[in-house]
DNA sequence: CCTTGGCAGTAACAATGGTTACAGAGGCAC
DNA sequence: GTGCCTCTGTAACCATTGTTACTGCCAAGG
């Protein structure tokens, strides 16, 4: 865990900080496609991503599912934050995208240490301001992009989070992920074939060239 | 100012964080329409709303806006404050939805204060998770409601934000906000006349029960 | 008074995305 | 093998939203 630790945040936290979290804080390590965060959940620790990614999805009274953004290495959830502080319930739920390891803070630190270290309000701040973007590029996509467009979009980020250029997902859940149906998913995959950009196959696309 | 400072954040802030507010920053009153941040401004103070409200918006590469959410008494804004940490340029634009007094307060102070007030850093935080709460209901409005709920709730925040059940708006400014346009809303307002929830006139129209 | 410019009403049409329905293909269990 | 279930391909159709075009209306300013 400490290795772990220094080598994703050593550069940016003082060595009193890390060795605080390294107290005070659980390691975990989760398999592909646990279930992290439910809406609704109380959270009681705050996450520090150490290696894979993070899905951070939404959900309306509906059921209808959208995937917001991923948390990658060096991330942190503000969302989780946010809420830790005001002790509110989570409005989003995460799951893991793949195997990931990871470091939970309990969050009566939060406030200690942001009065306490620099580099960690710095840290904090960074946190929001990215997901703040994240949040607005996602907001892009949906508000001016075209499926055609967002579907692209999508494909490209989940190759560069997973590393990986071959997508294992049925079209159906593409489509929940952008909120669409999977015919309308079905009938544009087959046009990014015909254009030459991906390949399809059963239960999984390689893209060649997007 | 000190007494619409007191009124409006005395409860919150501690009367040494109010003293220091009062001589670092500088009231300022701007009219209805006042463009306050453009995008891609960097920005180099922090605004503390005392009265009125101001509108955020976001515009993609064509010009297209969209109304993100407003900024009511109390608020200020979670977006400047990330870009005057990370000394970003503004992603989004902020204008006067009615005549409103806000206090600048030059970002140096951010960080200081961050470390020596806790009810500084509550406020920070606050603000950040009531933003990003926001962000997410615009968010989820456009991605799982169709355009005649958009607009219904449109009305209905714009005449709580501005007090007013009359909306001074022509159907293209509508539009522009929702990022639709004219013809549309014309087309929905119309229907919602038809339903006896509101009365159309030229430049303005009035709510009667939505 | 008349002109002019911006605003609103409306119709016809196009494009996008969502829905329903059904057929065929792949793959697992028996 | 057969049966079954899931995934994909495709067609036909519908609903919503956006576009274009044209009309009349109102109000300000000459």
């Amino acid at each position: 865990m400490i290795q772990d630790l220094k080598e994703q945040y050593g550069t940016i936290f003082e060595n009193e900080l890390i060795n605080e979290i390294v107290q005070v804080g659980t390691f975990k390590e989760v398999p592909e496609g646990f279930k992290l965060i439910e809406i609704g959940d109380y959270l009681r620790g705050m996450p520090l991503l150490i290696s894979g990614a993070i899905k951070i999805l939404r959900e309306d009274e509906d059921g209808d599912e959208l995937l917001l953004y991923y948390l990658e290495k060096g991330d942190t959830c503000s969302m989780t934050m946010a809420c830790c502080i005001n002790d509110a319930k989570s409005e989003i739920r995460a799951i893991a995208e793949t195997n990931a390891k990871l470091i939970m803070v309990p969050i009566q630190k939060m406030e200690e240490w942001t009065a306490k270290y620099k580099s960690w309000r710095n840290f904090v701040f960074n946190s929001y301001h990215e997901r703040l973007n994240e949040l607005l590029s996602t907001l892009d996509s949906i508000a001016f992009q075209k499926m055609d467009e967002r579907l692209v979009g999508y494909l490209k980020e989940k190759a560069r989070v997973t590393k990986d250029d071959i997508i294992h997902n049925t079209h159906q859940e593409i489509a929940y992920d952008l909120h669409s149906s999977r015919v309308v998913i079905s009938r544009l995959l087959k046009k990014l074939e015909e254009m030459g950009k991906i390949k399809l196959h059963r239960n999984y696309l390689e893209i060649i060239q997007l």
